[in-house]
RNA sequence: GGGCCCAUAGCUCAGUCGGCUAGAGCGCACGGCUGAUAACCGUGAGGUCGGUGGUUCGAAUCCACCUGGGCCCA
């Protein structure tokens, strides 16, 4: 049949794979990258150009990379390429975590507590080392496999010698500024290992303990108390007997009611709903509330108690005074908490504000010392009755009991563990008007989305002194020397420049194996007592600190960086973390920023937007995403989302990103086929292109400035959702449907075909590189299978650059208008065309014929078109334009006149040969 | 418990200073085509804009509270 003359039409022709395979292919397109060297290339075309430094905040090394450390990686990767294809010399320099307690814990539980005895720091942290190494090299590989470009030949670790002395020389400068101090606070502690634990080596579990109510004899009662007893006492509550050497302070609840009880011929204070508990407790037979003239219960706020001093229960020549806090229960206890500064966080916290000394009687064994007063030499083990049956004989006991609860325990020996202050360093935030300069520092920089500029100053602005001391070995040290004779600190420049030389060329772990007089100048001396033997602090510095110093280890120290960087981009939790030790630590030695832009994504959450977790079985890894989709998925995903909120990975939601993928892909497939003939010579200039043609292209220009405006603007959401409606509204339904005719029908080198060509090959080239660097992988897969002299001799669409697009823009505005009116008339055509299908009269819209009536403002636009170009556009036979009676837009549909055209399927008048006048003139060439 | 934030069709997103019957694409249903064919085209059905109350002539949009969720802290 008509299968004759299909030997005569111009059909689509290309290799370019319809299914994509994309977990098989993109392995191909990384060997082909590493072969050409493309980051080197890709900074070397821009050589010269405006700099864009993206500097990577570094993930743990620690286990396999998640959707949360792929979704930031390809985020910056699409960051980076996107500046790299706009010109800007953009070097990306992947960083890793290395220091820290979760490796050194990994490690020793690997070890077992028998070969840990046994083994050096020296050791231990070689095996750290070769642990946190190994997963840097699983995690790049995860990465590169992402498609992610960078520098994974030369990546910054904070093991690495050079990046230690970093820590050195930003401590020396934060020191010789007086911001660093040292001073004292609770942290766990298990007497027994002899040893600091992190948070997360605590284990939680209930425990029975001692429950006392102990009476506080206020030195100065208030006066509608005192008048009813002589003796007048708060009464606390603890389960914590052995902590009460260490008091120091009550804590009420600023705003609850407290009242006077008088029962035994006391008055006790203590907060009023806890009244009748506390009564059945004490088993009083009665009891009755202090009451003024009115009869009416005498309530003070715990606000009016504060400033209230009272004998401490085990020091009664001693007072303590009355505080208020927000962390005051209300529901257990009698609302008035004993305070031991040294012995809680809370307590510490609320000790720091109030500026209270945070005493520790209890050494490392666990024992009493002198400043136990009566118990001093007794162990917390055996305090607790000890101290509880001094307290009922001192006559300040009301009631003992027990009670469980929630207690920690060490993870190594199972026994539960104690609050206890220890000396640490710190980094003030006040001394030297730290909080202050950072505050403003962060007035400089611009915070995407905008909230999050109110997250990092509330952060800063309500942040304690920074904790930066460790009890730990995998880690840098802090880089200062404490006197043998007399315990004082030694630290100067001196010193400072030492230990960074040192560092820079061995390693921190030579801090731990060489004696300081090795690499000590001669002649440095204690200061105070002029001793002569310094010994190294053995506490290593907070890793948020390691991290933070990034911008002096790796943006200063690399000769292809530099600080400030334009962009730090991390998920919502780095307020906290990086993006504040790194603020910190800039402003605290430079003054300044280290970053001019910071960009905050959110969190990535399932389906239903709740967090990914085991327990709830429904975490999705990108391995089994790479394998099932491929890379790209992945990073289209990451594209589509709007990362200002929580970010949603489902199977349904890759399956409607793999299928958005396919029709993205098949665009390029069908543009790729239908140049296979087409050489750039062959051009058609824009003015002499039809009209369709023209607008295609003003479309297309619209797109190109749409795209850059999205892109610059971080809105990568916008980006992926313009390329899509773009391939499915603009070409697929519309200009690429119409275009068929002429691509296939007409002759192979008429201006009409060229012209079409043009325009595809137009769109083509820059679409690709547009998308390349969201659809890494397939933009190049497509980019090799471009006739060669639309690859203008340039081996990788990375480094193809920008596509430059000129309309006339009086043009294109004339034609954007005219062609709004034209699309909605298409529409309208469109269901009547349906009407049509559905009552049997025809099948594909070329057999029909359509009359359009339309008010005059609608035909004039359709007039200046032309009917023969209308009826193209709209796919049918003929198109005939009427007056419509009351203006509105109506279509009616007839049958075509003439007959199908065995060529090219259109109905036509047919001449001799059978043929449409178009197809006969074809074939006969 | 506190701070910051989020909530529009099954999915991803639009909805400017509050103002026509809340939009798009996908998916779905139905149909067409068989010269983009494990493609392509068309039509259609889907939403009490998380809930309640308030401000207003009028609220998806402003305010309060609540519910659910996220990050950080406690």
């Amino acid at each position: 049949m008509g299968n004759d003359y299909k030997q005569t039409m111009n059909l689509p022709q290309t290799d370019f794979p319809m299914r994509a395979s994309l977990a098989t292919r993109e392995p191909e397109q990384l060997r082909f990258w590493e072969e050409i060297d493309v980051y080197r290339r890709s900074l070397e075309v821009n050589e010269g150009g405006p700099t864009f430094i993206l500097h990577d905040g570094p993930p743990y090394a620690n286990g396999h990379i998640h959707m949360g450390t792929a979704f930031n990686k390809v985020f910056k990767d699409l960051i980076v390429k996107y500046k790299t294809m706009r010109g800007y010399w953009s070097p990306y320099v992947p960083g890793w975590d290395c220091h820290g307690q979760p490796i050194e814990h990994q490690v020793e539980k690997n070890l077992g507590p028998e070969r840990m005895k046994t083994i050096s720091q020296a050791e231990l942290r070689a095996l750290c080392r070769e642990y946190a190494m190994e997963f840097v090299g699983v995690q790049a590989e995860e990465f590169k496999r992402l498609g992610v470009r960078g520098d994974f030949e030369d990546p910054y670790l904070t093991l690495k010698p050079s990046y230690e002395a970093g820590d050195v020389r930003v401590f020396a400068e934060l020191y010789r500024r007086g911001m660093v101090y040292k001073g004292r606070k609770p942290i766990h502690w298990c007497y027994r290992c002899q040893t600091a634990l992190a948070e997360a080596e605590i284990e939680y579990s209930e425990e029975t303990s001692d429950s006392i109510y102990v009476k506080f004899w206020l030195t100065d009662p208030p006066p509608a108390f005192s008048g009813v007893a002589e003796k007048v006492a708060v009464l606390i509550w603890t389960t914590t007997p052995w902590t009460l050497p260490a008091n120091v302070a009550v804590t009420l609840a600023a705003d609850a009611a407290y009242v006077g009880v008088l029962a035994d011929g006391e008055v006790l204070v203590m907060a009023e709903d806890l009244v009748p508990a506390v009564a059945q407790v004490a088993g009083w037979d009665s009891y009755e509330v202090v009451r003024d003239a009115d009869g009416e219960p005498v309530r003070m706020r715990g606000s009016e108690l504060e400033g209230l001093t009272y004998r401490l229960p085990v020091f009664p020549e001693r007072t303590g005074v009355i505080i208020t806090g927000e962390h005051v229960e209300l529901s257990t206890g009698t609302g008035a908490v004993h305070t031991a500064p040294g012995h809680g966080e809370e307590d510490y916290l609320v000790g720091v504000r109030y500026g209270l000394p945070a005493p520790m009687p209890v050494d490392d064994q666990g024992v009493f010392d002198h400043g136990g007063g009566p118990f001093a030499g007794l162990h917390v083990d055996d305090a607790n009755p000890v101290i509880i049956s001094w307290l009922a004989e001192q006559g300040v006991l009301l009631a003992a009991g027990k009670t469980t609860h929630s207690y920690p325990h060490c993870w190594r020996c199972k026994k539960p563990v104690i609050f206890r202050a220890t000396e640490q360093w710190f980094i003030s935030m006040d001394k030297t008007g730290l909080r202050d300069a950072a505050l403003k520092a962060i007035g400089t920089v611009e915070w995407v989305p905008g909230w999050s500029v109110n997250r990092i100053t509330s952060m800063v602005a309500d942040r304690p002194d920074w904790c930066i001391s460790r009890q730990r070995a995998w880690g840098v040290p802090i880089p200062v020397f404490e006197c043998a004779a007399c315990g004082e600190t030694v630290a100067n420049d001196e010193t400072f420049a030492a230990v960074e030389a040192l560092f820079a060329t061995e390693g921190a772990d030579a801090w731990f194996t060489r004696a300081p007089s090795e690499y000590l100048p001669q002649g440095i001396a204690c200061p105070r007592c002029g001793g002569s033997e310094l010994v190294p602090e053995k506490d290593i510095v907070d890793v948020w600190f390691e991290s933070g110093v990034s911008h002096t280890s790796v943006l200063e120290a690399r000769d292809e960086l530099r600080r400030p960087a334009e962009l730090y981009l991390e998920g919502s939790d780095q307020h906290r973390g990086w993006f504040q030790s790194s603020l910190l630590t800039s402003v605290g030695a430079y003054d300044e920023a280290p970053f001019r832009t910071v960009l905050t994504h959110g969190f990535i959450v399932d389906g239903e937007g709740r967090k990914m977790s085991k327990s709830l079985g429904n975490v999705i890894s990108p391995a089994d995403v790479v394998g099932q989709y491929g890379a790209d998925i992945i990073r289209l995903w990451t594209a589509s989302a709007d990362y200002g909120q929580d970010i949603s990975v489902s199977s349904e939601i890759l399956e409607r990103t793999s299928e958005a993928y396919r029709r993205i892909r098949n665009t390029f497939r069908f543009l790729l086929g239908n140049i296979y003939d087409f050489e750039p010579g062959e051009a058609v200039p824009f003015d002499r292109m039809p009209e369709l043609d023209q607008w295609a292209m003003t479309s297309l220009a619209r797109l190109v400035s749409r795209l850059g405006a999205a892109y610059d603007d971080w809105k990568f959401h916008q980006v992926y959702r313009a390329i899509y409606d773009y391939c499915v509204t603009d070409l697929s339904a519309f200009y690429l449907d119409v275009l068929k005719d002429r691509l296939y029908a007409d002759e192979a080198d008429s201006d009409s075909r060229r012209s079409a060509q043009t325009v595809l090959a137009e769109m083509l080239t820059a679409l690709v590189r547009m998308v390349a660097p969201i659809l890494s992988f397939t933009a190049e897969e497509v980019w090799r299978f471009m006739p060669e002299p639309l690859r203008e001799g340039i081996d990788s669409v990375h480094l193809a650059g920008w596509p430059t697009l000129e309309v006339p823009s009086a043009r294109a505005a004339e034609l954007t208008a005219a062609y709004g009116v034209v699309l909605e008339v298409r529409d309208e055509v469109m269901k009547a065309l349906e009407d049509a299908r559905n009552a049997k009269a025809i099948g594909k819209s070329q057999e029909a014929r359509v009359v359009v009536k339309a008010a005059e403002e609608v035909r004039s636009v359709l007039a200046e078109r032309g009917a023969d170009e209308l009826a193209a556009m709209f796919i049918v036979s003929a198109v005939e334009v009427a007056p419509s009676a009351d203006g509105s837009l109506s279509v009616e549909v007839l049958p075509a006149a003439g007959e199908k055209c065995p060529r090219c399927w259109n109905y036509r008048a047919l001449g001799a040969a059978g043929l449409c006048a178009r197809c006969e003139d074809v074939v006969a060439r």
